[in-house]
RNA sequence: GGCCAGGUAGCUCAGUUGGUAGAGCAGGGGAUUGAAAAUCCCCGUGUCGGCGGUUCGAUUCCGUCCCUGGCCA
């Protein structure tokens, strides 16, 4: 097996599900190294709220590509691909093995299959478009999409303001529907993934994990980690980073909009929806070898199909 | 104990001038290609508090009982 086919190890799995902590004992048992793959955790100054391991665990189990991005910045799934890559390049390199860890599914997808080839984001170009939505409405924006690429506009839905104005973004940076791009071969060979799904079995059970966190959470002092974000005057509550589960909710409570029980309870519910989400990437993960939920069977269960992997003879 | 207001979906409530009912939230399912912890789509039968009565027909009208809240004793 050369080294282009060799699987990366990859931990995925809602959030509260266990993963960090499978994830720092398997780091014990092999020269295993933790690549984060989760969109929150990126952010310096948010530990508390997106569950970042705490000093203690990273000493133990460092963790690549958490904690590097100012919230005021923007990340994406293409530059999460470049990053991952060039940390699996890094710890192979060091005669290590990348063990990809985390609860996002775009990313693991984009990793896994790769991305089409295509612009960034582009500050000015959104902005127009953010204003012409304003003035003229979403529809206004749909309707233009269909007129340049009627495939993408029957594919997406017109109240998904998000993917309309990305499709005319590309558009109008490159001339080209966006449809056409996505359907170019990609011809970057992919390295495989070997999928282990952390994720309790009964629902419920990870319902009530949830609010329990979170109200550890508060404890730890959610609260006032999110009031320093809001003291900032560079942040807002339209950044991904505000916008993560949990600091959205608080923000709204320090912005004067209902009081700090409701805020929590929407930041629980939020919690799970999110969690349901994540369940439906799982779900779709044919090749994923799901581990179960219960702390002392996922070691054992992730042991018995890594013992049994042959990259590990 | 008396008077008043309520008891309808898991929750908060609409509604039916008598033909067995529907919103929001919660919950479930799905989509997902440079914002993804985001953004968006789909899914609503429940002894209409119990028991009687009137009626072709009662969740709706009447009686009674139970429960909750408020006021008065």
């Amino acid at each position: 097996m050369n080294e282009f086919s060799k699987p990366l190890i990859c931990i995925m799995g809602p959030t509260a599900s266990g993963k960090t902590a499978l994830a720092v004992e398997l780091v014990q048992r092999f020269p295993f190294e933790i690549i984060s793959v989760d969109s929150a955790m990126i952010y310096r100054d948010m530990d508390i709220g997106t569950a970042k391991p705490d000093a203690a665990t990273l000493a133990m189990a460092p963790h690549a590509l958490i904690d590097f991005l100012d919230p005021a910045e923007s990340y994406s799934a293409a530059r999460f691909v470049k990053d991952a890559e060039r940390e699996i390049a890094r710890i192979e390199a060091a005669g290590r093995w990348p063990l990809l860890v985390g609860g996002t599914g775009l990313y693991f997808r984009a990793l896994g299959e790769g991305l089409a080839r295509m612009p960034d984001a582009d500050e000015e170009v959104r902005a127009r478009l953010t204003d012409w939505m304003a003035a003229e409405g979403l529809a206004a924006l749909h309707a233009r999409l269909t007129e340049v690429d009627p495939q993408a506009g029957a594919r997406i839905h017109p109240n998904d303001p998000q993917r309309i104005l990305r499709a005319l973004e590309v558009y109008e940076l490159t001339g080209e529907p966006i449809s056409r791009i996505q359907a170019k071969e990609m011809s970057e060979p992919r390295r495989p993934l070997l999928k282990l799904v952390v994720a309790p079995e009964d629902r419920a059970v990870l319902h009530e994990r949830i609010a329990l966190r979170f109200h550890q959470m508060m404890e730890q002092g959610l609260l006032a980690e999110v009031e320093r974000l809001y003291q900032r005057a560079d942040l807002h509550p339209n950044l991904p980073s505000v916008r993560a589960v949990g600091y959205r909710q608080l923000w709204q409570y320090l912005s004067g909009e209902g009081a700090l029980d409701e805020a929590v309870e929407r930041g629980i519910i939020a919690t799970r929806q999110y969690a349901k989400r994540q369940f439906t990437w799982l779900r779709k993960e044919s090749s994923a070898q799901w581990l179960g939920g219960e702390p002392g069977s996922v070691m054992q269960n992730a042991l018995a199909v890594l013992g049994s992997a042959e990259f590990l003879q």
